[in-house]
This record gives structure tokens, sequence and C-alpha cells, in this order.
DNA sequence: ATATACATGTAAAACGTTACATGATTGG
DNA sequence: CCAATCATGTAACGTTTTACATGTATAT
């Protein structure tokens, strides 16, 4: 059974042809903003893939030990990613450490908590600009077949997750501040 | 070190004394809205909790193979869990299967594609009515010091996530529906 | 020359899920 | 009596992180 990772993978591969060390980076920024992984989980995984037919590579000279491994997805691969995208994700637990500590947030010091969310908010006004540049470069929504389109659709859940934390940051700290 | 599993746990029992299996169901809801764990971990890090003096249990005559063991915080357990609360959380990478599929979307069926967006707003949908009930019977916010500020807390970013993933569905649909 | 970026991999440990295993209490 | 709920725990497996290990190409 493919992991996950194998279709973060995957989609990387469907725009270029890259070698672990480009996916390891791809992991970072762009696709890091909703899938990430070490260099040695992308390695692993590749030769999963790879032992699956999904994918392939072509050996070229380059740094390294062992030269580099440009790896492409095969046609099986390309369809595997095409019907995967369309089943429903499998519901993985939430998991959101800021939101637990706010569920505890009754017996912790309000100026310490004060100083805690206006620091997250700090960050998220921060990402909201980036965020906004980043939109304002890449112009319209192309058509839905278009690999852009999937840089517009991720950005958009992006930005409107980082206004809806700003908010609710806001709404803490209005709570907060009333109390120091 | 305490894992934020452990301070989940400490989380509750710094409300009301449970025993494992009580901390399993609390662990679905209200809990599992944003920290989730199955009995056995539950159990596995509730004696590493024990071994750090942080939490100790009466045992009582009840149901099961050893009765039941009903934990409580100790001093040290509640200094641990209001020192935690205040700490900037360590982020943890984002993965959001459901953004990925978005990430990939433009080599799938729209009219597939159209489906799982309207069957994932739907979901947010009910959800969102859930919650708002939930407010709506919790009534006014009190002051932050009272562990049910918590719940308010809690409930007012979920709501918010939920309304923001909504909107991100009906802005991914509408892009769609026009190409179907 | 030397530091940085490029490049691939393995091993150990931590974290989390699923399945296995047992058994008492309670309500119908 | 029987089923559901309450109750505790272990084992096997998969996923993810951190650390270990190596070595080339390139720009300063």
């Amino acid at each position: 059974m493919t992991s996950t990772l194998g279709f973060a993978i995957m989609s990387v591969l469907a725009r270029q042809a890259r070698t672990g060390y480009e996916l390891a980076t791809a992991m970072r920024r762009p696709l890091g903003y909703f899938w990430t992984a070490r260099h040695s989980q992308i390695h692993a995984d590749l030769q999963k893939l790879l032992a699956a037919g999904l994918v392939r590579f072509e050996a070229e000279h380059g740094p390294g030990p062992s030269g580099k491994k440009v790896y492409h997805l095969t046609p099986d691969g390309r369809a595997a990613l095409r019907d995967w995208v369309t089943e429903p994700p499998q519901q993985r637990p939430e998991r959101d450490e800021l939101v637990l500590k706010a569920y505890a947030s009754w017996l912790a010091d309000p100026a310490e908590l004060l100083a805690l969310f206006r620091e997250q908010l700090a960050g998220h006004e921060a990402r909201i600009a980036e965020y906004e540049t980043h939109q304002a470069a890449m112009g319209d929504v192309p058509a839905v077949d278009h690999p852009s389109f999937g840089n517009h659709a991720t950005l958009w859940c992006g930005l409107g997750y980082e206004r809806h934390r700003a908010a609710w940051c806001r709404w803490m700290i209005e709570r907060l501040a009333g109390e120091v």
C-alpha cells in the first residue's frame, strides 16, 4: 500500500522530474505548508514507489557518493495519483498543541498567556503578509486542469487558515487583556 | 520528558480525577477535537506520569481484571501543567491530506473532485451547526481563570476553523462547477 | 583551499494505531 | 442469562524524527 507520503512525492513528480534531494527541499516550501518529510524518509519511500513500479529514475553523473538519481512518474504512477486525488481523505486525528494549551489556560498566569498569544498573532500576521505577496505575484486563477491551479487552491486555503488563527488569537488577547 | 499527550491527560485531570478508561472517552469528545489517543497509549503514558510523580491514583473496587484506578494530579503535576501552558508550542509539521489532494487536483476528473468537495462541505456545515448549538448552550464567556473558559476558547477556535474550511470548499466548488 | 550546497543512504529511538487478551459490573 | 459498558493491560506493526555515515560539485 502506498503511504500518503508516497502520494505527496508523486504530486511533486507529476509536475517535474526531481532527485530525492530536490524532493526534500520541496517538502520545506511550497509543499511543506501542508505535508513534510525528512530526506531519510523520502529516500526510503522512493524505494517503495520504485518497487511498486510507480516511479523510475535516470542515473546521472553528479555530486554524492553514488551520483544522482532523477526520479519521474511512470504511467502507472500517474494513474494511481489521479485516482487517489478524488478519494475521500482518511480523517486523521487533529492534534493542535496551542488549542490544547487554551483548554488548560484557566490555570495559567494571564500575563504570560497574553504574551504567548501576542507572539502567535505576530507569526500569523507575518505569514498573511507573505502569502498575500505570493498571491499577488501569481495573478489570476487559471483553469482547474492547469498545474498552477493546485498552487492557487493551496495558497487560498493557507491564507484562510492564517486569517482564522489570527482572529482567534485576537479574541484570546481581548479576553486576557481585560484580566491583566 | 513529559510528552504532549502527558499534558493532554493532565489537562483533563486538572478538572476532575478520572480512570484511564474515562480519559480515553474524553479523548473522543471534547478533547478529541484537538488531541486524540487510544486507551493503549493512555495507559502507557499514565505509567510514565506516575513514575515522574506528576499523577497518583486511588485503587477502587470496580470492573476489570484489576479493579479500577482513579488518577488525580499531584501538586508537582499541576505546577508542571501550569508552566507548560504558557511555553510556546513546538511547531509540529502541518499534514493535511485534503490540501495535498488540492495541490494535485489539476490532474483529476473535475466532476469527481466536485463531488469530493461537496461531501467535505456538507461535513463542515454539519459540524458548524453542532458547534453553534454547543456555544448557545454554554452561554456567556466566564472569567479566564474559570475552567469553562478553556471550553469557550477551544470551541471558538473549532468554529472558526470549520467556517474557514467551509469557505475554502465553496471556493473550490465554484471553480470546479464552471468546468463541468 | 575551503566552505557551502548537493547528493544518497542506514540505524536507533520515539510516537501512534491496530489487534490481541482478560475480566467485572450493570441493565434488560 | 446475556449483552453492553466499564476497565486494564501487552504485542506487533507502521510512521516519523534524529543521529550517524559518506562523498562530490561548485563558488569564493
